[in-house]
RNA sequence: GCACCCAUAGCUCAGCUGGAUAGAGCGCUGCCCUCCGAAGGCAGAGGCCUCAGGUUCGAAUCCUGAUGGGUGCGCCA
């Protein structure tokens, strides 16, 4: 792959450079760790372009003060003609400012590069599998599945951005008693649909979502399972009502803008020895046996009563205590298969593996870990993202979802209402593990309270500008802008360029931390400083991005036009379209 | 009882592998359109980063404990 700009590693290599000079002149001892060097924005502009704790994180393995070391490596650093000078400031800091010519060669680098300007190698083509969504396959998705969609499709692409080798997995809980449930439910529809009186009683899914599916069982077998036992129709009816949960399922997913690269079916792992050989290779590794499991201190159930069972040595792997794998009657427990379906992930290759849970299964996190510890020897780190709820609002009043009250929300009610863009922005501008408010009114408002309106209406501006420039007849493309000298003369407009330094590195740091919110965040002040410098235009003509001559905008203009690419870029992690006009 | 998550401005929340004077939006006060889109911008006020210890040259950030809130806790998935 083709090096992409990256100014903060760019002059970090500089600055390890210009140590290892230090080192061979004797004025630092050689064997000294290097990695927590690190070059960063300052907090305050006023401090410079870029800042290097370097002698702070070396005064002490190399015994000397770290103002000392700050002064050697400063007279090194401001011989590289792209620093145009280095500060020695506080307790050792190194204030970096880089030459006017470094940041002029920036909106190029952008340009040439397009949207893959902040594309990583980072993940060194590791292969991550991030499991997301994994709804029952029983009913249409409510809009609570939403979010964990959106956080996992926006994590996958972020990791591909970063350099992951990665696939997007669904795994289908089709092996349990709820597809039972499923079928039975759905046989009732196929007995309406041939014209009988039938009751839902408890223990059904009375949501009309079936009827159809009741219809289409009956155009596809006719009556051929009226007035049969349940033996002779339910294997069949579950596999068809799976199926057509299924179709809708990725329907509904395809709305919100999320396509899988792979559906695991639960179902597939039994019967087929795989659940067996899961476990036996736990076995192999003694962690399986037959043992009595203490109740649990505060809470003990009023049916507790001391029973056997198999269980899987969980504590072995950093669990609180081991967790039972089959029941008396012999059967598995839901455990069972998980663990399965992970060996399976893990035989398949991965290298990394990422599960996107609801909140309420942060209980099983520990022990899917452990699972995954003992069946990948400890090789395969499994991270588990609890998405947190959401709280709907509409018109700032707290909107309780209820069946009965018809105001149950489903996905797809979520995208009619404000659109898969909005939804999936909104979405991800909190931290998964923190509850999020979703007002269904406010999300729409076009203001700039609302986010996504916000980074759109920032990037509709630039092109805005460009067709100006261009009904003004200037030459606006991107290989044009690519090879004219940035006009940045005003400080605001070095303060866009060196934001825009910033998005390789919080690709990468996003990336790492498995937080793809930081996009979202990122692209919030890179919208703030768009507009805060467009405004300075009212003021000031000279900051204007359409100039008299046409030089001189295009000159503007590249700055403007790099930062629509990087919104761009950064909206294509998310999964949001990069809208022209806002109209 | 135990485990996990959370605690930052009046409200909703960002805060980078620990870094300098902790940021944004809303709300509040005062400004800016004969001007590339004012759907926006600028300035001001507003903080014991829940508390107490610890590690460190340096802690909102890491560790320990406390307090407050959420979630979960053996044959339901």
């Amino acid at each position: 792959m083709e090096h992409n700009m990256n100014l903060f590693s760019d002059i970090r290599a500089l600055v390890l450079a210009s140590i290892e000079t230090l080192q061979a002149e004797g004025a630092l001892p050689e064997g000294l760790n290097l990695d927590p060097v690190t070059t960063e924005p300052p907090r305050d502009p006023a401090h410079g372009d870029m800042a290097t704790n370097a002698a702070m994180v070396l005064a002490k393995p190399a015994k000397q003060k770290p103002r000392d070391i700050a002064e050697a490596l400063a007279a090194k650093l401001a011989d590289d003609p792209r620093i145009a000078s280095a500060e020695v400031a506080g307790p050792g800091f190194l204030n970096l400012r880089l030459a006017p010519s470094v940041w002029q060669a920036l909106p190029a680098a952008i340009l040439k590069s397009g949207t893959d300007y902040g594309r990583s190698d980072m993940g060194k083509g590791v292969r991550v599998n991030v499991e997301y969504v994994s709804a029952n396959p029983t009913g249409p998705m409510h809009v609570g599945h939403a979010r964990g969609a959106i956080v996992g499709d926006a994590m996958a692409s972020l990791l591909a951005y970063a350099g992951y080798d990665v696939t997007r997995e669904y795994y289908i809980n089709d092996g349990g008693a709820q597809v039972d449930v499923l079928a039975r439910s759905v046989y009732l529809r196929y007995l309406e649909a041939h014209g009988q009186e039938v009751e839902f009683a408890d223990g059904t899914y009375p949501g009309d979502y079936l009827v159809p599916v009741g219809q289409a069982l009956k155009d596809k077998v006719g009556d051929a399972y009226l007035d049969k036992g349940e033996q002779f129709w339910l294997a069949e009816v579950r596999e068809f009502a799976t199926d057509a949960m299924m179709d809708l399922i990725r329907d509904d997913l395809a709305a919100l803008g999320v396509h899988m690269d792979h559906f695991f079916s639960e179902k597939s792992l039994y019967g087929t020895g795989k659940i067996e050989a899961a476990i036996d290779s736990l076995r192999d590794k003694g962690l399986i046996y037959r043992g009595v499991l203490e109740p649990p201190k505060g809470k003990k159930p009023e049916d507790w009563e001391p029973r056997e069972q198999t269980l899987f040595k969980s504590t072995e792997h950093g669990d609180d205590v081991d967790r039972p794998i089959m029941k008396s009657d012999g059967s598995w427990t839901y455990f069972a298969p998980d663990i399965a379906y992970h060996y399976d992930k893990v035989q398949r290759g991965f290298d990394m593996l990422i599960d996107i849970f609801g909140a309420d299964h942060g209980g099983y996190v520990k022990r899917m870990k452990a699972a995954v510890s003992a069946l990948s020897g400890g090789e395969v780190p499994l991270d588990i993202k609890l998405i947190q709820l959401v709280k709907l609002f509409k018109n700032g009043e707290p909107f309780k979802m209820s069946k009965r009250a018809g105001t149950f929300v489903t996905l797809r009610d979520l995208v009619d209402m404000v659109g898969a863009d909005v939804a999936r922005f909104h979405m991800l501008t909190r931290k998964s593990d923190a509850a999020l408010d979703f007002d269904f009114d406010k999300v729409v408002e076009q203001s700039k309270e609302n986010p996504v309106f916000y980074v759109q209406y920032a990037h509709a501006r630039i092109c805005s500008v460009l067709r100006k420039a261009t009904e003004a007849g200037v030459n606006v493309t991107d290989e044009t802008l690519a090879s004219v000298t940035p006009d940045l003369s005003h400080p605001a407009e070095v303060a866009l360029a060196a934001k825009l330094a910033e998005w390789p590195r919080l690709v990468e740091t996003a990336a790492r931390t498995h937080e793809p919110h930081r996009v979202a965040t990122y692209l919030s002040e890179l919208a703030a400083d768009l507009h805060g410098l467009w405004n300075r235009g009212n003021d000031e003509p000279g900051l204007r991005f359409v100039q008299d001559d046409s030089a001189a905008t295009q000159a503007k203009i590249a700055l403007a036009r790099a930062t629509a690419v990087v919104i761009s870029a950064g909206l294509g992690i998310l999964g949001v379209t990069p809208v022209e006009e806002m109209r």
